[in-house]
DNA sequence: TGTACATCAGTGAACGCGCGTTCACTGATGTAC
DNA sequence: TGTACATCAGTGAACGCGCGTTCACTGATGTAC
């Protein structure tokens, strides 16, 4: 939740809050506007006092994500030791919490295969999103005297995005041997110690 | 094209093979019966004479999806040694070529996102897709000697279609940088020499 | 302090449209005699 | 070999429905005097 200065701009935060958790589980067009709008408790008529049009809240929704997203990386990232927040940050997204909860956090394993697909200005938020996520990854991998950070960490996200992607289509079993997995290969290849338990 | 025997049998494979196309390309609602059955060149009530339902067609979709996957797949990792098998199915898969053609081959980076969400026949005939195709590679890489096959052939399944899903959403050079650094990281660990070009 | 008025976030009925699905039909094909 | 008939893949009009979007409106709030 931000703080918003106005009663306006505290609606807006709401519907958009609404978009991002229900675009994340259910799908950029997996909620209609109508739908939308009961959730934040309005009408949908009020939604064109907030937004252009719908491809304007989905863009603006995808804001929002990274936001969320960014929000737990820097938390694991920064103020950490690079070796640690790496663990940890590795740890969390493609824990079994993670995998449970489709409505939380990075937008790129529900939402990565549509993106691609979206109108200019959303695609352009996962372009950008993606970059970011990379280059944090990078700094850390750095910090931690990977050599050739920038290709490790392009190489490190493609898997999280992937694993959990593909575990989230696995049922409960084959998802927690798929996630063990890329968590004990990427903390391999980084040169983290594997607490294997 | 499959050899069908009946006409009834050749414009069912007709059908799902022009919305194996359009589903990779479009996301599985991005076409509907009736553009699909133009596409098919018929009229969208014979639909009925084929498939239950849409969601019917879905699935049936995917299968057909999946069966040129593993052509592709088979094509690379049979008859080959395994070295050679797994680096030209890594450098096909993550080529520029597989980048621009969205409408062809692996169904899991276009629609790999959407899966979890569904009908659980089309759901069930990803989870079968990906552990065939895990199992595959886990072949392989056991071939080669790798220590832990299995657990090194989750971590680069999921490398390879997370890659090639962001490489998707980012611009061309971007997406040119993604793909190449993919690639040599998955050699590298694998063991396979980098014929860095 | 009290009244008159402007503002504007939010309401809810209505719209045009494309969707999946149904169904009476057509007309080519294969079999029966 | 030629005629009568059944089969059934494919046609195309029609349906109910939910979608995004529009718009005249309401009613609470803040300012002017």
């Amino acid at each position: 939740m931000s703080e918003a200065t106005t009663p306006k701009a505290r609606t807006r935060a709401r519907i958009l809050d609404e978009a991002a958790k229900a675009m994340r589980e259910k799908g950029a067009d997996g909620i209609g506007v109508a739908a939308l709008m009961k959730r934040a408790g309005l009408t949908h008529g009020g939604f064109y006092a907030h937004f252009e049009n719908r491809d304007d809240l989905v863009a603006h929704a995808v804001d929002r994500m990274f936001q969320d997203s960014d929000f737990v990386l820097k938390r694991h990232l920064a103020g950490n030791e690079a070796a640690k927040g790496l663990s940890e940050l590795i740890d969390y997204y493609l824990s079994e919490e993670t995998w449970k909860h489709t409505d939380r956090g990075c937008p790129l394993p529900s939402l990565g295969g549509e993106a691609s697909r979206m109108p200019a200005a959303a695609r352009q938020r996962f372009s950008d999103g993606i970059q970011a996520f990379r280059a944090a990854l990078a700094a850390s991998l750095a910090a931690l005297g990977a050599p050739d950070p920038e290709s490790l960490a392009a190489s490190v996200l493609a898997e999280m995005v992937g694993a959990m992607t593909l575990a989230r289509t696995l049922d409960e079993d084959a998802a927690r041997v798929a996630l063990r997995a890329s968590r004990e290969q990427l903390k391999r290849r980084i040169g983290l110690p594997t607490t294997s338990g």
